[in-house]
DNA sequence: TAACCATTTGGCTATATTGCCAAATATGCA
DNA sequence: TGCATATTTGGCAATATAGCCAAATGGTTA
């Protein structure tokens, strides 16, 4: 791998990075159904808003989400929709292996 | 969020999370492409081998890759192809925040 | 301008991840 | 059996990440 693969994957894992956390998934998850603010999403998630704040943030500087400011509050929406189709093979990893487990337990 | 959505987010960050480095990025392509093991694979990569072999175990761990013993040799190969939507839509990520890097220098 | 609401930032501690080296294990072959 | 090859495991140090609290920022309204 020569220096500028590795930036490039390196640039790569960055985003996906972004995307590797329980409650960013949740966050993605969540304003791809709509667009909400640091408050309703920390209600949803139940951690210091501070911290929701931090989330918010990471997915922001990577490009998967962007914010929008409406007055005093501001909005959170998916600004890379193709995102979302992680979830659905990360769901076909978790069934591959669940499967795998069973046939371990019988 | 309730224990059981926290569970379920926190199995399908684990599964990223596995993606979620440059190495591993790294063996998800090359292994994608045609079966290969350890040694292989350090040689691409350029690291220390039990450090190749490490994140070996953190894909097979989650379910992405699998390994299949032939001889004295393991090879390793992708389980879930699905993953590899993952580089587009990284690509088009990228590609966004590029457009919108060039706009605020001009 | 002052009090107020929404949100972010700084700072700190606890925990997790990474990478190397050395040692252990497993497999094949003389 | 004993040596060589292929790979993994243990252990440790360096670095990165996450979460909370307290304080700072920025816009809104009285």
């Amino acid at each position: 791998m020569n220096e500028k693969q590795k930036a490039l994957y390196e640039a790569r894992a960055k985003i996906i990075k972004a995307m590797a956390h329980p409650t960013r998934l949740f966050i993605v998850d969540a304003v791809s159904k709509k667009s909400q603010c640091v408050a309703e999403l920390t209600e949803q998630i139940g951690a210091d808003m501070s911290t929701v704040s931090k989330h918010l943030t990471i997915l922001k500087n990577v490009g998967i989400i962007e914010d929008e400011k409406r007055g005093s509050h501001i909005y959170y929406k998916l600004k890379t929709p193709c995102v979302m189709s992680f979830f659905g093979c990360v769901e076909s990893v978790l069934k591959s292996t669940a499967v795998q487990q069973l046939k371990l337990v019988k």
